[in-house]
Formats: C-alpha cells, structure tokens, sequence
DNA sequence: TTGTTATTTTAGTCTTAACTAACATTTTTA
DNA sequence: TAAAAATGTTAGTTAAGACTAAAATAACAA
C-alpha cells in the first residue's frame, strides 16, 4: 500500500464512483443526485458525505454543493477503471449482455485486487488483438467456439511474433467498443 | 431466485464454507476449528453459528460439535464451486500464482453471479481443450503469449469442429490440474 | 416579501458482524 | 478424581451503513 492512500470501503467507493459521474455531467454533485443515483435515501448521503469528508475524499459543507478533491477523484477513478475494464472483460471476452455485465462488474468492482486488474486489461487486450477473439459465446448452443472456419490464415498471427504488441490503454479499449 | 432458497451474507457464506472444509477432513468442526480458519475469535463463531442454526443451515447445540444440515451443506458447495472456478481461471487462464489466485478467488466468490459463473466455466473448458491455452502470461515480459510456434499444426483444432465439445465438470477440471 | 415546496440535515433506530471480558463447561493431566 | 488448561458461551461494546421522522435551510412563485 502506497503511502498517503486512503482505504476506502466499498459502500464509500460506490458513493465517490456516483460522484465522479454526476460531476462529470453536471459539473458538481448535489445531494439528491447522489440519492437517486445510488437508490438510497437522502439522510444516508449526508452520512457518506461526512464520513468522505472526513476524510478529505470530497469537498463538502452542509447545503453546498458538492464535488471531489484530488485524491477523492483519484480513488473514483480507480474504481471506474476496475468497473469498465470487468465490464468489458465480461460482455467481451465472456459475451454476457451488456446489462449483465455492467451490475455483475458493479459489485465484482471492489473485489478484484490491483494485479488482477492488470492482468484482466492485458488479457482483454490480447484477445481483442489476435485471432482467437473469433472464439465466441454460442448462445444457441450454449458454449463457446472457436472461430468460423473461413479465414485460417488469421491463426498464423497468433504466434509468438504477436508477442511484441504495444500497451494498449483503457482509452484505446473504449474506442474499440461499440457505442451503447 | 428458487423457493426454499436461503440467502446468506458474505460473512455467512464464508462461515459455511470453512464448516465443510473442516467437516471433510475432521468428520465434524468444533467451534475453535472454525476460529481459527477464519481468524476470528470464539465469540464471533459462536454468534455465526447461531444465526445459521436458526436458518437451519447447520446442526448446532451449545457446547455440541457442529455439522453441516443439508440444505447449508448445499450453499457451502455452492460457495466452494465459485471460490475453485475463480481460483482456476486467476491461475490457469490469467496465469497468477496459486496462493495469489486463492486470495483473490476467497473475495471475488461472493460478488460472482450464477451466469458469470457457468460462462467462465465454460471459458476455462474451453481454454484449457482448446490450443489457445498455449496462450500463457509472460512473467519476464510482462504481457501474454500466443503459443510457442512450434506446433502450428494444433492450430487447426481450433476451428469450428471442436465445438461439440461434451460438458466438463468440476471433477474433471481437478483432474486436469497439477497437484499443489 | 412572504408562503410553499424541495432539498438537506439531524437525531435516533436497526442490523450485521466483529470485538473484549467474564463466566461456564469440557477435557486433560497430575 | 480434582485441579489446571482448553474450549465455548454470554453480555455488553463498537463501527459501518442503511433507515424513518422531524427540523432546518434553500429555492421558487404569487
């Protein structure tokens, strides 16, 4: 654990995700917002936002409006990363149903550890990259398979020559999904 | 969510879960056999227990050696079945270490949904029959491999054919990995 | 500007799940 | 078998995190 990083539980993280967002669409949170979008009651904001504070993860003062401080914005963030990238690990490589996937990864989000994650982006990245992203989820069937068939040549990219690829980032990863 | 189905806390679920452990290699669990699996203290155990016994989720009387009843044996198994799918896909698919892989399984088991879990399921039965699973992590590198280019032949595999594959279970998978 | 409505906070309750300290029961051993 | 040790239970505390109800504040409208 790096010094100066606060730990956070898992009911605060989820509160300093639904912040980020509303920031970022609206450009400061209000109470309510927060309220509706984690589908708890307004009394139970106040106490996040003062146990947040506490901790100096959000800029708040009571009736004012709120948003996140650096290190606030740090740890959402985080937890936004872990979020898209098991969403995405999910709906793309599992090919689960995009609403699936998003509330599984919502509360698988504060369980994966740090490597995991890590590991999860580079796997992502090399199934999207080589070939064997053709294996898909046969939901007829209900299994997965390999491929079509009709482009074996595309295996031969699956060597070990594909080794040298470049880092793909979680920007890169987004571009590459279809819109919703 | 089936009738007659009884659900449990996180907290609950990793009680039922040491309870078997213990049960399958001692006959029965005592109350410190659970302390101790799960570094808590007596009295912790104590009160766990009285709320599964009054799920009807364990056999238990003060001071009475404590075994699972059917229906919580049932939850442990399903608890374990998540916690070993997990574990094999962080070790064998993303390539963690064991003990790794184990801790990370122990907190992902209780956020994982049943769907989730039969599509890794799958997904490691396929990765593991499959070619693919040449794929391996690169610990020097740091990013992962396709294959080792000297048997391009078992590329073929990969085609559409291979997708009549039969069920594996549980077993089946033990059997396939190597001894710890 | 003042009354009404919406939002926010406070105060207090509940549940879960850990803990300690003290007491009770078993088990072991001298 | 009786004292000592180990194990188990009870009672009471704490903390997190939700809730309701009531009070306070802010925003809006006549």
């Amino acid at each position: 654990m790096k010094a100066g990083q606060t730990v956070v539980s898992a009911s605060l993280e989820d509160y300093l995700e639904a912040i980020y967002h509303i920031e970022a669409s609206n450009g400061a949170a209000r109470a309510k917002d927060i309220a509706v979008a984690m589908s708890v009651k307004n009394a139970s904001v106040t106490q996040a936002l003062r146990s947040l504070a506490e901790k100096s993860l959000v800029n708040y003062a009571p009736y004012e409006v709120i948003t996140l401080t650096k290190p606030g914005k740090q740890i959402a963030l985080d937890v936004i990363r872990r979020h898209e990238i098991l969403e995405k690990f999910l709906s793309q490589v599992l090919g689960l149903p995009h609403d699936e996937a998003d509330e599984n990864a919502c509360r698988m989000e504060h369980s994966v550890s740090r490597p995991i994650l890590d590991r999860l982006i580079k796997f992502v990245e090399y199934f999207q990259k080589c070939p064997m992203s053709k294996i898909h989820w046969d939901d007829e069937e209900g299994y997965f398979c390999g491929g079509d068939g009709s482009d074996e040549s595309d295996t031969e990219t699956c060597g070990r020559d594909i080794c040298g690829h470049k880092e793909m980032n979680l920007q890169e990863l987004n571009q590459n999904e279809t819109k919703k």
